[in-house]
RNA sequence: GCUCCCAUCGUCUAGCGGUCAGGACGCUGCCCUCUCAAGGCAGAAACCCGGGUUCAAUUCCCGGUGGGAGCGCCA
């Protein structure tokens, strides 16, 4: 049998984070093992479900690269085949109509919590055996069975026993004939021919439920495998106060999507001690068996640590065009000015965010428009000025504008007026990027182009002129 | 309240009866250095508690404590 999974997100919100690993989890496994992925649209709730969310999760799956060979299946087009499976139920005397009111039902569930029992149907109408009358309500439950357990295999967390009398008969299909979550997942990964389940444990109390449902179909169950829940950094629920929860944050906060899912397959999983992981790899490595079964809190920091890793080590093309997102989002345009594949390189090791490196990589396109306070005082000195003159002079009479070149005319002026590098280096600075930090000087000089860098001295000497120096 | 899940450095984790309890992020110190970084080296830092089982428990079992999830005509 070939392994099929899924990822079946209902449309409520954007991607989040959390989902994005079960998601990444399902899809490296069907790879894994040459199977396929699958993704369902469980937009049975009308009330809540929307197309900016379908279009949300559609752009967060896209982004981080997770391809699905199926769907996305959309649950609300599958209606006559919920229809036709609960009618079965029904003839089969599996399921059977319920009549109870609202009304009713809260009554008896805030009877039964003042009782402190766990709030759950009395099987009022289980053996009524009648079918509504024209116009009258009625919602369709599943005949659970009353004694017997069951029995989850699950992949994670390993054997999990339920009693079948702490479960109840569940609503499949609501008063308006539209079918409820716990049987369109059933019938849908029953029709789908899922054979392994992965989702969040927050399922694992309804996989019991599941599972009776589908041995009542006379269908084996699939595999599951419930993997623990994400905590924010306190080790709290992940809200979207307390840290980006949606996988689009991740994206505008100036994350490659290479370093995110890295982090999402580590946070959970691990092979070993290796924690760099490319989608291969991963693809190579993965199993269910070595899931945590402890839920993990996120931890900012290392995945800034990795975003850096994959700016420093992927493709210089591929991270200037996300870079060039970024820039565009800044109004800067890479269009005029050095390349920005050669930027990329020399900001590379500086830059842990391409947010961060969009701003560092700014003047290199746009010449400052105003000194750094503290950095102008401490730099640009009065001692100094001549010092800038004279290099200017050298720089301008360079006929190959060249890093070494650069070099050399820096280096044998420090030499000649017995200063450091970093007295000339530092006012050079502040006068090319308007701060004292950038990539080594000759780097940044000959990206600049001696015309940028000869009008931008010029620009400082004159505004020390008539600003003063320090 | 009931049912279910979980528990190794601050965090992510390795461990699968005998280890000086390993790695990573972060942190501290040193080195390198034209700035900021990056890099190199060194260091501090953990088995929730109590019972068993065993020659031997971080590891297996039970209980406690502490977290979490579920208990909808939501998914």
């Amino acid at each position: 049998m070939t392994v099929k999974t899924r990822f079946a997100p209902s449309p409520t919100g954007y991607l989040h984070i959390g989902g994005a690993r079960t998601a990444l989890y399902s899809y490296l496994y069907a790879r894994r093992h040459g199977g396929s992925f699958v993704l369902r649209i469980e937009d049975t709730d009308r009330e809540r479900s929307t197309e900016e969310a379908v279009n949300a999760i559609l752009e967060g799956m896209a982004w981080l690269g997770l391809e699905y060979d199926e769907g996305p299946f959309y649950q609300t087009k599958r209606f006559d085949r919920y229809k036709e499976v609960i009618q079965q139920l029904l003839d089969e005397g599996k399921a059977y109509y319920c009549f109870c009111t609202r009304e009713r039902l809260d009554k008896l569930r805030e009877e039964q919590m003042a009782r402190k029992q766990k709030p759950r149907y009395d099987g009022h109408c289980r053996n009524l055996n009648r079918t509504p009358k024209q116009g009258e309500e009625a919602v369709v439950r599943f005949r659970n069975p009353l004694d017997g357990e069951v029995v989850v295999d699950d992949r994670v967390k390993g054997k999990v026993v339920f009693q079948n009398a702490e479960l109840d008969d569940l609503i499949i299909a609501r008063a308006d004939g539209t079918p409820t979550y716990n049987f369109t997942v059933v019938v849908d990964d029953m029709d789908m021919q899922i054979t392994h389940v992965i989702r969040g444990d927050d399922h694992l109390n309804n996989t019991p439920r599941q599972i009776n449902i589908l041995r009542a179909l006379g269908v084996e169950p699939p595999v599951y495998a419930h993997v623990p829940m994400i905590l924010d950094e306190h080790g709290k629920k992940l809200s979207k106060r307390a840290g980006a929860a949606s996988v689009m944050e991740y994206r505008d906060m100036g994350f490659l999507p290479e370093a995110v899912l890295n982090y999402l397959v580590r946070l959970g999983w691990s092979h070993g001690d290796q924690e760099i992981f490319s989608l291969d790899e991963m693809v190579a490595l993965f199993d269910i068996d070595d899931i945590n079964s402890a839920p993990s809190s996120m931890n900012p920091s290392k995945l800034l640590w990795l975003n850096q890793h994959y700016i420093k080590h992927s493709d210089r093309k591929h991270v200037a065009r996300h870079l060039s997102w970024h820039m565009g989002r800044l109004g800067i345009a890479p269009s005029q000015g050095p390349a920005l594949e050669r930027v990329v390189e020399a900001l590379s090791e500086r830059a842990k965010t391409l947010v961060e490196m969009a701003q560092s990589a700014r003047f290199f396109y746009q010449a400052p428009t105003e000194y750094d306070a503290k950095a102008y005082k401490k730099h640009v000195t009065e001692a100094i000025l001549p010092v800038l003159k004279e290099l200017r002079e050298r720089l301008a009479a360079l006929s190959t504008w060249t890093g070494e070149a650069i070099h050399a005319q820096i280096h044998a002026l420090a030499e000649e007026r017995a200063l450091g590098l970093g007295k000339i280096a530092q006012p050079l600075r502040v006068a090319v990027a308007g701060v004292a930090v950038s990539p080594p000087i000759d780097v940044t000089l000959e990206l600049l182009g001696q015309e940028q860098v000869l009008s931008r001295i010029d620009r400082l000497l004159n505004h020390a002129a008539t600003e003063g120096s320090s």
